[in-house]
DNA sequence: ATTATCTATAGATCTATAGATAATGC
DNA sequence: ATTATCTATAGATCTATAGATAATGC
């Protein structure tokens, strides 16, 4: 196993699924096959596609709006396929919300596994989702999309900024107003920068998003060096999406 | 004329018209009657009655989701009378958010006429806006229902705060971010303070609004020590709303 | 034989309008 | 006589389900 590869996966799009023997996290939404019988996987595909559809709506801005019928033709598949899934629109936008966001919260985790002060953690994770816009647009668009909803989703980003800033504040490394407060206001910058560089890309580079974290940090009581040296530490290399 | 009160305007709930002979700006949605007949003001009172159920709708958490059946139950009014006002459940939603917002920020406006620091504008909007969940609940409640969506509203609260952003900037007062990312993440300051509010007001207190305001001011680029005393100083007192 | 998907449709909304009723103007 | 409001309803959705069809398991 491992090198083989099975027949109806294609080449070019295999996931890492262990280095050196160790597996590795996998997500549930991961568009590689899951394991079971071929029935398992269909199922597994029009599901994914259910899902795909919710987050391109979302990021249209036709969020909830949309029809369970607008809903099966993006996904394209027969409409009585929705209720296999899910009971009804709600339940997919939230189950879709929480695969998305908690996707790109493990793969953030990862790239911050090496720092150890919180600051450098949360700030990371700032810089790494500030650059969405180019570097996953799609991604970047349901987060627009989803507004400050994003703050009411149980996983993903919300959870984790949170639990820096608490964690940040613990070590005395924040000095910042009420947690949940502070992070609405992250939470605000962030998707007033990934809205300006959708509608306007040419006045938003990547400095500007270093900028918003040098910001933040001060909003969250970082010296102003401090700030400044942390948001301009050199990125980690992210994994393959 | 000025102190003359017309018939069918009732004592007590006058709206001050003039101060010293300088007309003060009339809000289009102050619940004095409007001038004009009889007929004018009961069609006024019934797009008012439209109004108010949209506001407390979105406040609800319910806005774009209600019927216009349950709009017009709310406002106690017959459903077919909603035409007569407004073409569509958008545009009454986006009449509502303007009505309501620009009043509040022309209350503002009069708070703080007598200041001249554009940091200082800023500030004091700010605080008496996070204190919304005391003075004002039912705005309060409006504003955290209709979330970011705020920012897109073409008058109100999100164009004076952008205004005294960039003043501030011009003025070599604040060395902010992109001044547009910057009040996002007021916004969304402002709407976690009041949102944390609604939900659990015991932990938060007007300390808790100024510390937040003092924060933000941080972020825009104020000094630690100017952002504490701005963040402090007495506020001016509001007129009645 | 089992399971998922698809098509078709009943029943429940929801919107927009027509026509009747009530209030006001003159 | 004029104007706004109200009630009733036609037509257009939209949801949820039943039953037929297609794919897979064994």
């Amino acid at each position: 196993m491992g090198r083989r590869r099975r027949s109806g996966q294609r080449a070019g799009y295999g996931v890492i699924r262990e280095v050196e023997g160790i597996p590795m996290a996998q997500p549930a939404s991961a568009n590689s096959a899951p394991a079971g019988t071929r029935l398992d996987r269909r199922k597994a595909r029009t599901r994914q596609a259910l899902i795909g559809a919710a987050i391109g709506l979302i990021a249209e801005g036709r969020g909830e709006r949309a029809s369970i019928q607008e809903i099966t033709e993006a996904a394209d598949i027969g409409f009585g396929s929705f209720y296999n899934h899910f009971d009804s629109k709600e339940q997919l936008f939230r189950t879709a919300s929480e695969e998305a966001l908690e996707r790109w919260g493990q793969m953030i985790d990862r790239a911050c596994a090496g720092l150890d002060d919180p600051a450098e953690v949360f700030a990371t994770s700032l810089r790494i989702s500030g650059r969405l816009g180019w570097t996953h647009p799609d991604l970047a668009g349901f987060i627009t999309g989803a507004g400050l909803d994003l703050l009411a989703v149980p996983r993903g980003l919300a959870p984790r900024a949170l639990r820096d800033i608490k964690s940040g504040q613990a070590a005395g490394r924040f000095a910042a107003p009420h947690p949940e407060v502070a992070l609405s206001a992250v939470a605000g910058g962030l998707l007033g920068l990934l809205r300006v560089h959708q509608d306007d890309p040419e006045v938003i580079d990547e400095t500007a998003v270093d900028q918003l974290a040098e910001a933040i940090l001060r909003m969250l009581g970082v010296s102003t060096q401090d700030a400044k040296r942390i948001a301009t530490r050199p990125l980690p290399q992210l994994e393959a999406w």
